[in-house]
DNA sequence: ACCTGAACACCGTTCAAGT
DNA sequence: ACCTGAACACCGTTCAAGT
C-alpha cells in the first residue's frame, strides 16, 4: 500500500470510530468521508461495504471476546464463565448502537464482511454453553445459535432508550433462563418438571 | 370528510397494508403513495407521520390484544394466561417486519402516534404479570416494563432471518424465565395457598 | 377542501477523469 | 496507484399552485 493510501486508510478508521460511536452503525458513509476530509470514492476503495468498515472497526474487540472465551473454557465454574462471557459480548456490542443488527444479519449472509467474525464469536460461545450443559448447569434444550440470538436480543434492548436503563435486570432474567443451577444427576421429586409452558 | 378524501384515505390504508406487509414498517412512503395512485402530499395529509399510518394500520390488532388481556384476567391459571397473551403479542407484532422497533421507540416518545397504543398494551400486560406474581407463579423481580421489553426482544428476533426459525424455542426459553413454578419467597402470608395442580 | 408534484436536503453506490 | 467528486437513483418532508 502506498504511503498516502495507508495514511488515508488509518485516518478514515479513526474518524469512522468517532462517527460510528456517536451516530451508530448506520452512520452516513458520506458523513464519514466528509469528516475524514477524503473523497467518497476513497472511502469505498478502502472499505467496499459498510460491513467491511465495521468489521475492521470491531476486529480488536471481536478477537478479545474470542480469546476470552478460550481462556474461560478452563475456568472452574462453567456456568459463571458462560454468564461472564455473555455479559462481555452484550456490553461490547452495546458500545456501538445498531451494530448488533448488522451482526445478526451477517450471521446468515456468507457474503457479508462481518460474517466470519460473527460465526467465530458464535462458535466460541457455543463451546462455553456445551461445557456448561455437560456439567448439568445449563438447560439442555438450547444450542449455540440460540445463545447467540439471546445475546443479540439483549444487545438490541440495550440499544433502545426505553430498555437500556433496565439492561442489567433483563440480562439477569435471560441468564437465569439459560443457567439451571440444578445438576441433572441430582435426584429430584417425581413430579419435578422444567419451567415450561405449553 | 369529503367523499373523495374518504375514498383516498381508505385506498391508501389498503395499499399501505399490502406494502408494509411486503416491505416492513420502513417501507418507502413515496412507494405507498405511488402504488395508491395518490400524490405524496395526500398521503402526508391523511397520515402526517409514518407512525400515524402504522397506528391506524395496526389499530384493530392492538385493540384485539388489549381485549384479550382483559378477558384473560379472569382465566383460571394466571401463568398460562400471561404466557398465552405474550405469545399473541409476539405473533401479531411479527406479522409486520420492523414494527416492533417502531413500537419500542414510541414507548418513550410521547409525541409518537404509536405511543398511546403501546402504553395501553404494556399496561394490559403488566396487569397479567402482576396477577401471576400475586399467585407466586411469576418471578417477583420484574415489572410490566421488563415484560414489554422481553416481548419486544422476542418479536425482534422473529424479524431476523437467522433467528426466526427458532422463534418458538426462544419464546419458551424466555417464558420459562418469567414463570416460576414455585414461589421463591419463603416468608408468605399465613393464609397463602398454592393454587396449582388442583 | 382537498390534491398535486416540484423543490429541498439528504442517502448509498459507481465510475470517468484527474494526479 | 490512488484520489476526486459529479452522476444516478433513491429517500422523507414541505409547500406553493392548482381544482
Amino acid at each position: 500500500m502506498r504511503a498516502d493510501a495507508k495514511k488515508n486508510y488509518e485516518h478514515i478508521l479513526a474518524v469512522a470510530s468517532v462517527v460510528v460511536t456517536q451516530h451508530g452503525a448506520d452512520a452516513s458513509m458520506r458523513d464519514i468521508a466528509r469528516r475524514a476530509g477524503v473523497g467518497l470514492g476513497t472511502l469505498y476503495r478502502h472499505f467496499p461495504t459498510r460491513e467491511a468498515l465495521l468489521d475492521t472497526l470491531l476486529r480488536a474487540g471481536f478477537d478479545e471476546l474470542t480469546a476470552k472465551a478460550c481462556e474461560l473454557e478452563t475456568a472452574s465454574s462453567p456456568d459463571d464463565a458462560l454468564v461472564s462471557w455473555l455479559h462481555d459480548v452484550v456490553t461490547f456490542t452495546g458500545n456501538y448502537q445498531g451494530v448488533v443488527a448488522a451482526m445478526i444479519a451477517a450471521i446468515e449472509d456468507t457474503d457479508s464482511a462481518l460474517h466470519a467474525s460473527c460465526v467465530t464469536l458464535r462458535t466460541a460461545g457455543a463451546r462455553l454453553l456445551t461445557r456448561t450443559q455437560a456439567a448439568g448447569l445449563a438447560r439442555s434444550d438450547m444450542n449455540g445459535d440460540d445463545l447467540f440470538s439471546l445475546a443479540a436480543a439483549l444487545a438490541w434492548l440495550g440499544d433502545q432508550p426505553s430498555s437500556a436503563p433496565r439492561a442489567e435486570r433483563l440480562f439477569r432474567i435471560i441468564a437465569s433462563a439459560i443457567i439451571t443451577n440444578r445438576p441433572s444427576n441430582l435426584s429430584l421429586p417425581a413430579d419435578f418438571q422444567m419451567n415450561q409452558n405449553p
